[in-house]
DNA sequence: TAATTTTGTTTTATATTATAAAACAGCGTT
DNA sequence: AACGCTGTTTTATAATATAAAACAAAATTA
């Protein structure tokens, strides 16, 4: 399997750009690259003449290009998931006054797809597009749960199980109970696993084939959700999975 | 200024996925580059190493990859004209019951940034990242007058003024005039230009060094809104794109 | 069921093409 | 006025992208 250097290369510049990191000077993606700044100037001006990355005619600093927000929209789009999630992650939103989200799985990371502010609660974390890992989210647990052992083997193989709060799971044999428990009930929770304070609950949505395409959470502030409030939400979002899932031609095994 | 090819083949490969086409084979993308499957191969597996091309495994067919949402979000969040402007469109769109938009010029075309649907009217055209064309549309009008003349001068050198309703200015002189209109009134209208039945009017929003960055509009449909309805409109847009402009600092001139 | 076409992938030789050194030009600062 | 910083252009070299051909596997067709 080749890899071609050039186009390598041009787009670990892109990933150099993120949201600390808006601008760059090519001297700086030179010396961060370790590669000569004439070659980098060569990939620059090829991705600038695709819209990729842009030139500030000021400042001579280059930036991401439109084209990038473009293509991303238009991903988005033709994800259909979204158009038939969206109308219940508003519903879900609404009933609750918390925030939802929809994830799906993209190689060993969830990827927020949608997301819909609650009016009680604000969670700064989540954005659509992007990632979040599998072992310390609910919508990650679920999205790894309902798969079979060998995807489930494959996925958790090289996995890096890292630390991330007090409360987040760090051990391979830990997660795999998890998983196991999440499979019997139909539902995962994150307890303050990813951010502290938060608790989330995760639901997964089937495609008409019974495999996991997505899912949707709820997403909650321990301080103003307490338990009798959060085991509502979790048949709330239940049902509305299960509708989702329906609705993508999935029937349920008797 | 030169091009490397290898890079810029692989981002003509990313440019034939679009809103009817979401998969390819990699047969028909060398057939339509033009070039050997061999080579289009070792391009589409650099893609996929970033994410920015994915290959479903059961019908070996490429389709766009996440990281180009992940980026293109991660734009949008980079530009804060769209944060301020966001709670005005949301405004707009509640007063008037119809679309609005939030739109910049890059190249010679403006660029949705923001779109706020109204309850009343749902105009197609638009999406967040689709591109629009400054003769045809009230917020090109806006983004294109609104600078000195050697910037209206090279935007309209070599551009194709072509036709798309009946009610399009075809004419480069006709457009020219239209463009001082617009700078007298302080608003555009594209009247059915763009899209038979619907009529917008749009505003630009100005930096506080004086520069147009931005414009926003109110999309309406000719057979629920008429004239005086859209008269009031304009007044509500006007105002609030100044509002916009001076809270990036922008002060009128006296 | 067997033959044939079509799929995506791998290998390999060739020369095209990406690469980086060095020189350049334009600013802002010292 | 001299220096240090931008980003850019030019040019020689050899490293790298390229495409032909062979491959394997799946989907058609006969």
């Amino acid at each position: 399997m080749p890899i071609i250097q050039a186009l390598d290369r041009a787009l670990k510049i892109l990933d150099l750009f993120d949201e600390h990191t808006t601008e760059l000077k090519i001297t700086e993606i030179s010396a961060r690259m370790e590669i000569h700044k004439s070659t980098i100037h060569s990939l620059l001006k090829t991705l600038q003449l695709h819209g990729y990355i842009n030139q500030d005619m000021e400042t001579g600093r280059y930036k991401l290009g439109l084209k990038l927000l473009e293509k991303g929209q238009l991903m988005l789009q033709s994800l259909d998931i979204r158009t038939v999630a969206r109308k219940h992650l508003v519903a879900l939103s609404e009933q609750t006054g918390q925030t939802t989200h929809l994830v799906i799985l993209d190689g060993k990371e969830g990827v927020y797809l949608d997301k819909v502010e609650g009016e009680k609660a604000a969670i700064r974390y989540s954005r659509i597009g992007r990632r979040i890992s599998l072992h310390s989210s609910a919508v990650g647990k679920v999205l790894t749960a309902f798969r079979t052992k060998e995807e489930i083997d494959t996925l958790l193989r090289n996995y890096d199980i890292f630390k991330i709060t007090e409360a987040t799971i760090t051990e391979k044999n830990a997660f795999l109970h998890e998983l196991n428990q999440v499979r019997e009930q139909g539902y995962s929770i994150d307890n303050q696993e990813n951010e502290p304070g938060v608790r989330c609950v995760a639901a997964p949505i089937f495609e008409h084939n019974g495999s996991v395409i997505a899912a949707i959470s709820i997403s909650t502030l321990i301080s103003t959700v307490n338990d009798l409030l959060f085991k509502q939400y979790i048949a709330l979002l239940k049902k509305e999975a299960e509708t989702i899932s329906q609705t993508l031609g999935f029937r349920q095994v008797l």
